[in-house]
RNA sequence: GUGCCCAUAGCUCAGUCGGUAGAGCGCCGGAUUGUGAUUCCGGAUGUCACGGGUUCAAGUCCCGUUGGGCACCCCA
């Protein structure tokens, strides 16, 4: 038998009903944020994520589906959005277009990783861009959103995390200082974080090994080596966050994996159906990439991606078997004639804007069953009574009651509320 | 990439000391005429993940592979 490759899975109905409930909500929020949507291919050249993400990322050098197209060129499947969105930007000098460029889009992303809960190979994220400005107004809109975006699901009990990780003149004076009180006392170290050490000192913060915190908590914070801009910056994210009552907590040991992140990073974290992977969403200020990509205008930006599989894991957990299918109509014709005849009620129906199910003809009993199993709100039976007397037998599956109802008054019966 | 746990019917799971496969749910059919969700009766569930080994005999013990779960690394 042929299965879903490892860390791949087939989203069926009813959960499809969820996936689709969150992307709706998501695209309503983006318009009134006055976002639009960008597509952007599936797969790329290897170049671009080897550049955008950076070389040394594990995304680069261990996660990605890399290969080599018949004419040798190397491609890939994207593993994130962001450089795609930059690229795109670059190739079509949306920069040439008024105002803030406020780009949404919504897709399945690559990673090859080892699968675990909310951990897939392919798994698709939400996410957004502003490219055009680095003001900390746009910070604090972006975030904004997302908690809007967030409420509107019904998620409750998020925790988002903010913090500013300097630019790329800033941060290398704290990585020296991070060698310099850590070197010494390397031997102590977890292994990963000796490794860390030489590959990518900034992780050591967010370390879960007990050995690492001692010399964690010792180190200095992040912000002290940030520049007087990037401080102001985010002193002014800070401020425009509260203007707006948004909950927020600073975690200046937040470090985001991605090479392209400068001054403003988040995250939001859930507890409860997430497992080890609570990390809901993660963003971040990108004021460096489009130049990085070899644009020849600046184009700093900020975005975020939402982990929809993760988000939908938590929107099932906060309202179980709340968006399931609903069905308006199954009608039941008891023979060959009544079924030609109810073939028209049930176009006429379904025009209207009803989900109608119409069965074949057949033994009303079986019909009634299969009407129930489906969660019909209402059944219509139609057999040579019914069609004698103009008026066709509605029931109503909650309460049993059933009455004779007319052709064009069906719409008006069906659509009450119970 | 590393570690631990797991794999029996569509689903959730029993399966004793190694002796030839079971339950519940679901599915299908029936209980005379045109009425479901609630009754009763009946039926089919299956390469016991795959491949090898030990044994007179393997769902059961051993090895490998594949897949899954959880955690680490890392990230959404």
């Amino acid at each position: 038998m042929i299965r879903a490759v490892k860390g791949t899975r087939d989203i069926l109905p009813p959960a499809i009903s969820v996936w689709n409930h969150v992307e709706e909500v998501a695209r309503h929020t983006f318009r009134a944020y006055n976002y639009q949507e960008i597509r952007t291919p599936i797969f790329e050249e290897t170049a671009l994520f080897a550049r955008g993400v950076g070389e040394e990322t594990d995304i680069v050098t261990k996660e990605m589906y890399t290969f080599k197209d018949r004419d040798e060129a190397s491609l890939t499947l994207r593993p994130e959005n962001t450089a795609s969105v930059i690229r795109a930007y670059i190739e079509h000098r949306l920069d040439q277009i008024p105002g803030l460029q406020k780009l949404f889009y919504i897709g399945p992303m690559f990673r090859r990783e080892r699968p675990q809960k909310g951990r897939y190979r392919q798994f698709s994220q939400i996410g957004a861009e502003v490219i055009g400005s680095d003001s900390p107004a746009v910070d604090a809109e972006v975030i904004e959103m997302v908690c809007t975006l967030l409420d509107a699901c019904g998620v409750n009990g998020y925790k988002l995390m903010i913090n500013s990780v300097g630019t790329p003149l800033s941060r290398p004076r704290f990585v020296a200082a991070i060698h310099k009180q850590l070197d010494p006392v390397r031997d102590w170290l977890s292994a990963d974080s000796q490794r860390r050490l030489e590959t990518n000192p900034l992780r050591i913060l967010d370390s879960k090994a007990p050995e690492d915190q001692p010399h964690i908590e010792a180190l200095p914070s992040i912000h002290d080596y940030l520049d007087e801009d990037s401080r102001d910056h985010f002193a002014r994210v800070r401020q425009y966050l509260e203007d707006r009552g948004i909950a927020y907590s600073v975690n200046p040991r937040m470090v985001r994996g991605l090479d392209y992140y400068t001054r403003t990073t988040f995250e939001i974290v859930h507890e409860g159906a997430l497992g080890a992977q609570n990390s809901v969403l993660g963003g971040g200020r990108y004021d460096g990439l489009a130049e990085s990509l070899g644009s020849r205008v600046p184009a700093p930006g900020i975005g975020f991606s939402i982990g929809e599989d993760r988000l939908v894991m938590t929107v099932e957990q906060a309202n179980p078997g709340r968006f399931g299918h609903s069905l308006d109509l199954f009608i039941a014709p008891m023979d060959e004639d009544s079924f030609r005849h109810a073939s028209l009620i049930a176009r006429q129906l379904r025009q209207a804007g009803l989900v109608v199910e119409l069965n074949p003809a057949g033994k009303l009993k079986r019909a009634m069953e299969l009407a129930s199993k489906l969660g019909a709100r209402f059944a219509l039976l139609v057999g040579e009574n019914e069609i004698a007397q103009g008026k066709y037998s509605l029931k109503n599956m909650a309460t049993g009651d059933q009455t004779p109802v007319a052709k064009d008054d069906l719409k008006k019966h069906i659509c009450q509320k119970p």
